[in-house]
DNA sequence: GAGTGGTCTAGACCACGAG
DNA sequence: TCGTGGTCTAGACCACTCA
């Protein structure tokens, strides 16, 4: 028997799916649906935080809670086929960068190969689409390989890009979380709701780590995509 | 200025690491703990419902609390470097499966390449690190491609191998969202916690889509893994 | 059966957004 | 200011686990 926070949710994305509830539109308040169904606002809530996961409805606090637009996931493209992080997004987005020089944070010293506490500049960046913030990624890279770092993200991009062509590897672990308060403030997220998290170390043919990204994206507008070719004479012999 | 839930997540997350609180120790129950913090069950409930999420904490109804053993993550490896599902995962995983053949569903018909509701081969699989279960996985293969289908599982495993030299493209989509009521009952997990979601497809060097595969994996257990190697020959000159 | 977590209630109070 | 969602309370009742 299905819970009652599960009922409702699957009547009111059936009214989804069945035009009953148009795209952009608001639906009642919370307290006007926990009448309708007959629940208390926690269970109604509860039933709104599934839609919500499911990318069905946005919540606005203070204003209401919204019909998603069909669905225009943002699609994040890994293995390096893109020379840098913001343009690896399917669609234009507008994006701020801060950048700054800082100490390396204890859990990237192992990745980047770094000794403690050495200096790094770090970018970091939020994309929008419109208002909507849809993404979050800090990039970490060694000082000593971006050494006259200006300070506009411009031309921070057009330096990282001209690190691309001796990468020799681009290793890109991703995870389903939920988000902390900081980062569900940042992307105006609900906490229940669950962000894809990537870690990317792209190494140069060196073996220098060249850039360390972590990524948050929302799990309701953005996925990954990963694409592997195989060469007709090559074979994925061993590993 | 936190929120209780975090403050109380906050506190709990310190004693964990500091070793206050031991691997597989119980926690006191939610109403002790409740009390202690002097906030209300669900308030607490909430709190360590991010402590899960983190996968710091493991909640087995009926029994109570428990702080999980030191994070030993499954890790998906991505890009069709292993010859098949199960094999992808880096701890030896037991798995059951069950194999049924079913019309396509619509969500897949356009993926697969296939018309609607044409024979397919399902296999479902279940893993398992000793009683826990660690991964939910729906595999696809078109029906005249796995002629002779024999019903055990391990000859599928066989027969699957096979068609892997002929691959020329795997496609594997990520996503986090929230488990359907299902999964979370199936892989033993809170309706709250992240799921890690993929889609897999798998295509011949004929254009034919060899294997479709829906994974679901428990975010607090499991990550995935894509990494990218450039040839030196080799550039990406477009796209 | 005793104790645990899972779900739910019927409120309260606060923070935010728009007029 | 007023209506909205966000957080929280102090319970209730049910489902599960284990002795």
């Amino acid at each position: 028997m299905p819970s009652r926070r599960h009922f409702i949710a699957d009547d009111l994305r059936h009214r989804i799916s069945s035009g009953q509830l148009k795209a952009g539109e608001r639906l009642p308040s919370e307290a006007q649906l926990a009448t309708r169904y007959t629940v208390s606002t926690a269970t109604l809530r509860s039933a709104l935080a599934l839609l919500q996961g499911e990318g069905l409805v946005e919540k606005i606090h203070g204003s209401g809670n919204f019909v998603r637009r069909p669905l225009c996931k943002i699609t994040y493209t890994g293995g390096g086929g893109a020379p840098a992080t913001w343009t690896a997004f399917s669609a234009p987005l507008r994006m701020t960068a801060r950048t700054t020089n800082v100490a390396a944070p204890s859990h990237l010293t192992t990745v980047l190969n770094v000794p403690p506490h050495s200096a790094l500049t770090e970018v970091l960046f939020t994309t929008h689409e419109g208002k909507t913030p849809h993404g979050l990624a800090h990039i970490y890279v060694s000082h000593d390989l971006a050494p006259a770092t200006p300070p506009l993200a411009e031309q921070i991009a057009v330096s990282l890009a001209d690190f691309r062509p001796p990468l020799s590897e681009v290793q890109e672990r991703v995870s389903a979380r939920l988000p902390t308060q900081e980062e569900a403030a940042t992307l105006r997220i609900s906490p229940t709701l669950a962000v894809l998290s990537l870690t990317r170390v792209s190494t140069d043919t060196a073996g220098r780590v060249v850039e360390a990204a972590l990524l948050v994206l929302p799990g309701d507008r953005a996925d990954a995509l990963f694409t592997t070719r195989f060469m007709s004479e090559e074979r994925g012999s061993k590993e």
